[in-house]
DNA sequence: GCGCGGTGTTCGTTTTACGGACACTTTTGT
DNA sequence: ACAAAAGTGTCCGTAAAACGAACACCGCGC
């Protein structure tokens, strides 16, 4: 929540108080939504019981009725659905999560683009999902007379490749992997983890038509795995 | 907005009991969800400009105050994410596009099952992300000596295969495809498309080592892609 | 038959969320 | 440079929205 360095507005000086008690510290929240989002959790955890409205009320904790109101917008949403009694996860997260990637994206293009033009190759994003991982950002440097193209969207198995490898590296030992034609003969990889975002496995890397000196470009690959981390986090 | 409101009125149930009674369709609903939900589709619908809160305030049509209210739920579950002064999906909706496939997979699977044993062969759901195909479920007959092995998360592009161009299919024209051997030499395949459920694009195919009769299995198969989207629907 | 475990809807109460106002910082502009 | 504009974050009293118990109802099994 809020990372960021800069924090805009002044919270760090509770200069003009008279809080006696700070019972919670600014605790911003909605009640129905919060419910409401823990129906959604609620329903997406059941993965193969589909939950009835009365579970789902005794789970959440509130009464039916209420179950009935939350369910009305997540399920004109295309949330969830209804299956006879039953309640399932909808397709409308599908399109949600379509929508996430481009500013997943978007957000951590600044971050690749200054290690491509630094390194002069080409640098990507990629994700895990499952045991594939697939590419969701491709920079190319734009001053080098050659480099190599890689696709968007390409997909391989998380062990093949620097950047697959990498996705699930261990806290502990090497920061960065490298690679030698194992997708492309002739490319040369290096690759290292984003860490620090909940919930997703990634990694940051280069690719290159010649080697590429792992103990110059790796602390970069790794510097610019901080920056994206900071820039999703 | 969007087509999410497309939502036939009348229930349609064509499955066989279940439904207690008369469902009535009233309009049951949360104001506080329904402009949470409104918040995080505004955010959503943002791809490269992020929103800053005054923005969604004005989107929303709601206080400033209520969109920090709102907001909180939202971004501790990380369905948003706040960069700075701008706001972003955030990584819980991949999560939560994790849990939708193997609910989706379920709920389709007994009608692919009995496709299965009706023609004794190997069928399979396919959905396409992006332009690519990706295999969520697969069923094969439990009373053939032979039949085509095929691996769920099987990937190809949506221009191959019968359940690749099948996901595309006009309204018009054909109503199944078929195929000879394009992913797999000696395979034949014959796919059609599973319409009426808004965000999806998917397609319902079978597999043989041997020529299917398509007058025959493409009604079938139709058939089938019915009784899918009416289980997901 | 009767209870049991479901659903779906109503109604009066009070809790919840609302939005204008304030104090403040950062960016814009002439 | 300074002023004005635009932004954030948080308070408050008020009113509206959400709450949950209760009801009517249906299908199933002991």
């Amino acid at each position: 929540m809020s990372t960021s360095s800069a924090r805009p507005a002044g919270d760090p000086t509770p200069e003009p108080e008279r809080e006696p008690a700070g019972a919670t510290p600014t605790k911003e929240s909605s009640l129905t939504l919060e419910r409401g989002l823990n129906l959604l959790q609620a329903v997406a955890d059941a993965d193969s019981e589909a939950p009835t409205i009365s579970d789902l009320a005794n789970i959440v904790g509130v009464s039916r009725a209420a179950v009935y109101r939350l369910l009305g917008p997540l399920q004109s949403r295309g949330l969830v659905r209804r299956e006879g009694s039953k309640v399932r996860l909808g397709l409308g997260v599908l399109w949600l999560a379509g929508k996430v990637v481009p500013q997943l994206r978007f957000a951590a293009l600044p971050a690749l683009r200054a290690l491509a033009e630094r390194v002069g190759a080409t640098v990507h994003l990629t994700v895990a999902d499952g045991n594939e991982a697939q590419a969701i950002a491709v920079v190319e440097p734009s001053w080098t007379s050659y480099h190599v193209a890689y696709r968007v969207g390409t997909r391989h198995s998380v062990q093949r490749g620097a950047a697959g490898r990498a996705v699930d590296l261990s806290e502990e030992g090497p920061k960065w992997i490298t690679s030698v034609g194992e997708l492309q003969p002739g490319a040369y990889g290096v690759a290292a983890p984003v860490r620090g975002v909940a919930g997703l496995r990634a990694s940051v890397g280069v690719i290159a038509m010649e080697p590429l000196s792992p103990d110059e470009v790796g602390p970069l690959v790794v510097r610019t795995c901080s920056a994206v981390a900071d820039a999703l986090g």
